[in-house]
RNA sequence: GCGCUUGUAGCUCAGUCGGAUAGAGUGUUUGGCUACGAACCAAAAGGUCAGGGGUUCGAAUCCCUUCAAGCGCGCCA
């Protein structure tokens, strides 16, 4: 359906043309001054300077001509020329009536008949999850549905980071630790021999380890590259090594991620993109980008207008070996091939910027994908501790993201061993989905590319702007309409709008839409995590303040329980978009 | 050194294309459960939007500058 806001500015511009000014100054927003009016348009104050009048006498003609529309209760010029609008209540009902009807509750299908490929999750395979993927994954897992909930078909691929030097780093530590492995025998053969069956928690303790050492090792660091080349080049013994760290860390990944409510259509990584380096190495030579340099092959990407230099991107390292370049270049050759997206969107943290920089420029170099193809990096903010240097625990590790989870999930636990609305059975699901939320919400209501403050008491409070209060406030209309015995099929159109909040109301659920649009320009989900406690919270208010079930009339009884209905339904669904199951009771 | 990002209430953060009186949560103080779930609601106090300059009818927002913090800058990802 239409946004109200779109459909004034039709209005309003219209009238701007009547009275000879440019349509185009009609544009109409959400009030900022909702004491003053619902919907404003500031037009008249840049017309002023176009047609050297003043802009209240613009404003003037204009809500002159506005006023003699029946759907304005009120439109009128106002010092020193804003335009203030607001709506009759019959306008209103009749637009909150065709948004309960609207099979997407008043979102703008803008996506219908595009492919998005968000690229998110992108942990390194023998890594645990840390916090640090905390963002990534649920950031990611929110975009994902915000493009879907627009029409979008998106796709979501986990990108695992499972081809690279860090690769190579275990398997060269083990190599060193258990040298009578076969598979590090020169005559490992796949069909006789077999590897170790290996448990995550030795990669967790290997990698690191390596990592370290690598920085301090050189003779280590010269073994853990070659180990890299060789694992590329598919040496069988590497290779059946390989296959099995992947076997245990994508089982471990995909427990952790499922309990993050995160689900990936497509579990591909670096590794996948293997098989179409060489044909992306020829469309590189064909154009004429590749250079050598240092023993390199490099691709040029600076630009005129450059303020600081950009290097090359390194697609081959000097021993030949595949890097991160190139796996992502030849990862966008094989999407294009596969889906012909519209966009692509990265999701990593934003450190990695200039890495994207360069990938896109070097893919726009070599036409992997048309121009009007969208190539967009995200980067997200860092999760910092008070001292804002990035979080570590107090022992000055890592604090692992299934042990995080599970704090939040005891957090909630705990508290509800004092509710009486639910049982013993539910209480272990119930008090998952009261973590998921505390957590999801607790990181999504800042803005996703700055850096934030980490803080667990935080992430455990239940009170307030809090996952946990949109929940609750769910449930309490559950509590209502089971009393009620009100069905969602009982909902009849509303026909009188009774209270000053039920207009409120009413107006932030007609603006919701607007809202998904900028969340989805931004890629930004704290505008949904906004939106839903601003609804939530006026839900709240008006429930204080008028007793429901203790109606004065059938009629009002009624229009209160179908507003309950859809309260519920779009708080459902930014919730759903947000990637947090809801509960029934808590 | 060069480049990018950030600086808003005690704390944690929002703030739309430049727009009217800069908002929220939390914390503090206070009031509200013998009506639908108090994980709630209501009210008060709390601001040099880092400092300075400029553009504009109008600046937290745009430009310049100073200060402070974070990040990045060739074979890691």
């Amino acid at each position: 359906m239409e946004q109200i806001t779109t459909y004034l500015t039709g209005l309003v511009s219209k009238a701007f043309a009547d009275c000879g000014y440019d349509g185009a100054l009609g544009g109409v927003t959400v009030s900022n001054r909702p004491d003053l009016c619902q919907y404003q348009c500031n037009g008249a104050m840049r017309a002023a300077k176009l047609y050297q009048k003043a802009p209240i006498a613009v404003a003037t003609e204009v809500a002159a001509i506005l006023s003699q529309n029946p759907a304005f209760m009120r439109a009128e010029a106002v010092m020193p020329g804003f335009l203030n609008l607001s709506m009759t209540d019959a306008f209103l009902l009749q637009a909150v009536n065709e948004l309960a009807q609207d099979a997407h509750l008043g979102v703008p299908q803008t996506g219908a008949g595009k492919t998005v490929v968000v690229d998110y999750g992108g942990a390194n395979v023998a890594k645990p999850l840390h916090i640090g993927h905390l963002r990534s994954a649920i950031i990611g897992e929110s975009i994902k549905r915000l493009a879907r909930a627009m029409g979008y078909n998106a796709l979501g691929d986990v990108h695992l980071g499972d081809w690279g030097l860090q690769m190579g780093l275990v398997i060269a530590e083990l190599q060193l630790r258990n040298p009578h492995w076969r598979c590090f025998a020169s005559d490992f053969d796949p069909a006789r021999d077999t590897v170790p069956e290996l448990q995550v928690e030795l990669l967790s303790e290997v990698y690191p380890f390596a990592s370290k050492k690598s920085k301090e090792d050189e003779d280590f660091k010269k073994l853990a590259n070659e180990a890299t080349l060789a694992l590329q080049n598919k040496k069988p013994g590497y290779y059946a090594l390989w296959q099995e760290m992947m076997r245990v860390s994508v089982l471990d990944m995909k427990q952790n991620y499922s309990k993050l409510n995160a689900t990936f259509d497509l579990w591909l990584g670096e590794s996948d993109a293997d098989a179409d380096i060489p044909a992306l190495m020829e469309v590189l030579q064909g154009k004429g980008l590749l250079r050598e340099s240092d023993g390199a092959l490099v691709v040029d990407v600076e630009e005129e207008r450059d303020k600081a230099p950009v290097p090359p991107v390194i697609v081959k390292k000097s021993d030949n070996a595949s890097n991160y370049a190139t796996t992502d270049l030849a990862t966008i050759y094989r999407r294009e091939a596969d889906y012909t997206p519209a966009a692509i969107w990265y999701l990593t943290d934003k450190r990695q910027a200039l890495h994207f920089e360069q990938l896109f420029r070097c893919a726009r170099k070599a036409q992997l994908v048309p121009d009007e193809t969208e190539l967009v990096h995200l980067g997200f903010g860092t999760m910092n501790g008070s001292d804002g240097k990035p979080y570590k625990t107090r022992d000055g590790g890592v604090m692992q993201l299934g042990d995080f989870l599970q704090t939040a999930v005891d957090a909630a636990a705990d508290k509800l061993n004092s509710s009486e609305y639910v049982s013993a059975e539910q209480k272990e699901d119930t008090a998952l989905k009261l973590g998921i939320a505390a957590v999801k919400f607790g990181d999504m209501i800042n803005h996703p590319t700055k850096d934030y403050i980490f803080d667990l008491d935080r992430f455990l409070a239940f009170e307030g702007k809090t996952g946990v209060y949109i929940l609750y406030t769910i449930t309490r209309i559950n509590s209502i309409l089971k009393k009620a015995e009100f069905a969602l099929k009982d909902a009849q159109p509303a026909q009188t709008i009774y209270t000053d909040a039920e207009r409120e109301l009413f107006l932030a659920m007609l603006n919701s839409g607007e809202l998904f649009t900028r969340a989805l320009a931004e890629k930004a989900p704290n505008y949904i995590c906004e939106n839903a406690f601003n609804l939530a919270s006026l839900f709240s208010r008006f429930y204080h303040d008028n007793h429901i079930l203790n109606a004065e009339d059938a009629g009002q009884k009624q229009a209160w329980l179908a507003l309950c209905v859809l309260v519920k339904r779009l708080l459902e669904m930014h919730m759903d978009v947000l990637g947090i199951p809801t509960v029934e009771n808590m």
